[in-house]
DNA sequence: GTAAAGCACTTTGTTTTACAAAGCTATATA
DNA sequence: TATATAGCTTTGTAAAACAAAGTGCTTTAC
């Protein structure tokens, strides 16, 4: 058996990072209220997370106004959709021992 | 949605414990050296994360001879079975959006 | 019009964690 | 005697997580 702990992505160490990606992978585009309603996260924390997030391109900002009020959102990008489903099937590789 | 992070367990945040827990449970036991060569690690970072696992009893140590040479091998425990079982089931929850 | 609150951050500082490297004890082998 | 292996512990460093506070802008409340 190789190293299975080699395939995981270190992205993805984050319990927070991997609920970001979670949640984005099955829903468009969320805001960052949401997000981190969601999560239950303070700001900074969040936002460092979502900084990491975006460094790697695995997602993408808009900044958009609702009115004169901004409104931001983040969605996965197809970079962040294969790393993470890689990851995930190291992952279940790992776990079931193949 | 509840949080979906907060029923993940802290102990298998690291790469390196969520790889010896999966060697674990497929394998009734396995020595020090085996783990080390499979996860392709340093002693003392092994031997620290194997730490951790025993400290929250998580897996159990035997230590026996072959001959008058040592020989440590590590099982999983039955609280290590559960708590792995738990953070498997939480970890799909949350990347399924169940 | 002033105050308070919300959004989306950034900055700062602390604590925790991961990890490598070296050291240690005991045995085994050359 | 010297080197190697097993299984650690100790030490030190660097990275990461995180909370808390501060910032600039806007909106709502009084």
């Amino acid at each position: 058996m190789k190293n299975p702990i080699a395939a995981l992505n270190k992205i993805f160490d984050s319990r927070i990072r991997l609920g970001v990606m979670s949640i984005l992978i099955v829903n468009d585009s969320v805001s960052f209220n949401e997000l981190k309603q969601m999560l239950d996260l303070t700001d900074g924390n969040l936002a460092s997370h979502l900084n990491t997030l975006e460094q790697v391109e695995f997602l993408k900002v808009q900044k958009a106004f609702i009115g004169k009020k901004t409104n931001t959102t983040y969605s996965i990008t197809e970079l962040g959709k294969q790393a993470f489903k890689l990851h995930l099937d190291a992952l279940e590789k790992m776990i079931k021992g193949i």
